[in-house]
DNA sequence: TGTACATCAGTGAACGCGCGTTCACTGATGTAC
DNA sequence: TGTACATCAGTGAACGCGCGTTCACTGATGTAC
């Protein structure tokens, strides 16, 4: 009997799943994941639209492997790239600017396709880019904690937080820039960055000096 | 001749019109605006899809007038409430949590159409989209000019640009929550508000007391 | 007031097109012995 | 080594479907005089 996979064919197939996950990225970057047809990503794979099946069952499962598959390891290339730079030159704010926007540049249109996709795909396509977001902050937490003034991990978590939102808003912007005005936008993103991790601080220190911290009334913000 | 338009007949068409935005809405919050049909939107108004001419010359044209006629309208209508909210109990970060939530309860839907188009729709779309976010950060600027010790514009600019975002993250991140979970994000949101402001604070006071502050390296950054 | 005319939102039939999906088949690769 | 067999990625033909768009037409509304 024949079970077990062959090297060569495997090796084969390997290489044109990932041409399909390739060409959705580049097609997606256009006119979004979800006006994108299954012959249409087929056709810049350079196979026949039945061929599509051998890889993938829908297209969804092609957009859910493009999350796990490229999109995630992205996302722990930068944190790595990262925790890197805050170890050598230790301002966080310029190295969260710099690693990000290299990764803009080497991955735009991953890029494009995990920001558009976070909010607007289907339900399960959100959940899967939120899971890869999530330990992105959990990572960036911890590069924080070694560069700031900073204990509290609930402090930290929520700074990383406003960190990846204010990162991310500045991803998607500047797509659409021209270079120039990239350089603009990065410094203000690095400001902004400051911002929040000088204001993270100051929480923190007011918090250690009060024996009681004045708690957030919960019923008059949700009421 | 007739060349004036007749008064009850305009009504009538611009009571189409009105459904076939809210159709619109309503359906694209399902799968998206990209992968929406003029038949679709057409049915979900109740007219033949032959009639869709008669009001727009194209789906792109009816997402346009979503963002001018829908979306402007309702950034304005929160920021006022913002600014009333502040006016009141002088808590920025809690009166923009309250103000945010109540619009998300409110109009959930174009919340999400204008998130989700807003990174992954056309090009002409994005660009309608950031120019009522860049109104908006204008109207928040000037909120917080009000209610924080923070004179520097550009500073300000920058602080309410941040608020944006993670309020946008937020607001997102919300629309696939349980209510429950909502009130400790809305929690963490105001957090990060609260830390974006006192930043700002500590930059602008930073500033002011250096005859000449340190300027961002722009080489640096971006090299 | 009555009559003839203009406007124009709404419509149903019809078109060609690209789509997702099925099916039976091919042929190269790999296995059994 | 040679031979018979198994696997399975890739394929072309074919299907029915919903799509965007055109066209000529209807009939209610409004105007001219």
């Amino acid at each position: 009997m024949a079970l077990r996979p062959k090297p060569e064919k495997k090796e084969q197939k390997e290489r044109v799943r990932l041409a399909l996950l390739q060409a959705a990225v580049r097609l997606s970057a256009a006119h979004g994941f979800g006006s994108l047809s299954l012959r249409e990503v087929s056709r810049e794979a350079d196979i026949a639209p039945t061929s599509f099946y051998r890889h993938f069952a829908d297209m969804e499962e092609l957009g859910l492997a493009m999350i796990d598959e490229l999109a995630g390891p992205m996302f722990r290339a930068v944190a790595a790239q990262l925790a890197l730079a805050v170890g050598h030159d230790h301002e966080p704010s310029l190295a969260i600017g710099q690693a990000l926007f290299a990764a803009l540049r080497e991955d735009s249109d991953l890029f494009r396709f995990v920001i558009a996709e976070r909010a607007g795909g289907s339900e399960r396509f959100r959940a899967a880019i939120l899971l890869e977001t999530e330990r992105f902050i959990d990572d960036l937490a911890g590069i924080l904690r070694s560069s700031c003034r900073l204990t509290d991990p609930s402090l930290l978590r929520n700074a990383a937080e406003a960190v990846v939102a204010t990162a991310l808003e500045a991803s998607f912007r500047s797509l659409d820039v021209q270079p120039l005005a990239r350089a603009e936008l990065l410094a203000r993103t690095v400001e902004q960055v400051r911002m929040i991790t000088l204001g993270a601080e100051v929480l923190g220190t007011r918090r250690a000096e009060s024996v009681r911290p004045p708690a957030l009334n919960i019923d008059k913000v949700t009421g």
